[in-house]
DNA sequence: TACAACATGTAGCCTTGGCTAAACTTTGAC
DNA sequence: GTCAAAGTTTAGCCAAGGCTACATGTTGTA
């Protein structure tokens, strides 16, 4: 936000694309971290269905450090936005969609990881910070970070 | 997000250092989350109060792309937090705390813009991705950010 | 001065994403 | 085959961060 604020609000002010803009900006902002939380489940799930061929709410809760309640409900959630599925007592599965989020999920956290490691952030840090930023890189940021990779060989 | 309540059941994350740094990482995110709206907000207002002397609910909601009720909450949610003071029908200020934390956030969003229009990205979507991407951006990263923008000159 | 327009504050409702507690299934060791 | 341990589910609570609707203050202008 580092854009100094025009003018006082008034009738020219009003006019002005800024707010708008930085509006639009924010509200993107904050309904990124709505989906964020979701896309941290669907690229667990796909992990765990693929390292041991089930995703338990208990482990699922155990690796993103919550309780097993919160994962069952989130789990809930991730049904009714038809990116998984869930027999009782039998674990959760991904939809088609499920699958294909958790794809574009993991390919955008190796980029952000390499990309930071490329820029000298430990590896420690990188993981960490990744995990948080890769929910705001929009694909035009993506394409950005592809490309300085390559430009590096 | 009540910190207390929330690391009340902090057994999870004693178990295998695997899980346990992942669950960590996790916790980490959500909870940047949880700071970063503080984060606009005191950014938001040190700014209204620079350009206009004032910085009144309706403009803050309308910069944010809120409802002025949000925004008046919100506001007495950063005076819980010892970052502002308000007086009724007189705007929000900010405390000493405050004021630092908005100098803190100004410095690193214009780090994490130059940064990424450094590495392609255009200008409107650095701003963009920016307001989301640096709240996730912890010191040793913003340390490595600068010393690259310092190496190309 | 008075009043309309606008800003502010309050109340009540919703969803998300946490938690604990308690009831219910599954499962593995006798 | 039983039964306790472990996992699962449900229910109910809380705070954050949205919203609308309504009541109350403030102010510019006629």
């Amino acid at each position: 936000m580092g854009e100094a604020a025009k003018r006082r609000h008034g009738d020219a002010a009003e006019k002005l694309p800024a707010e708008g803009t930085q509006a639009r900006r924010f509200g993107k902002t904050r309904s990124a971290q709505s989906t964020a939380l979701l896309e941290d489940y669907v690229e667990l799930i796909a992990d765990l269905l693929m390292s041991s061929g089930e995703a338990r709410p208990t482990d699922i809760a155990r690796r993103l450090g919550v309780s097993h309640a919160t994962a069952v409900k989130t789990i809930s959630r991730l049904k009714r936005a038809g990116l998984a599925t869930a027999r009782p007592y039998r674990g959760a599965f991904l939809t088609e969609k499920g699958r294909a989020l958790a794809d574009r999920v993991r390919v955008r956290h190796r980029l952000v990881v390499d990309l930071l490691r490329a820029l000298g952030v430990p590896t420690e840090a990188a993981e960490a910070d990744a995990e948080g930023i890769e929910h705001h890189v929009s694909e035009t940021t993506l394409k950005a970070f592809a490309q300085y990779l390559k430009s590096l060989g």
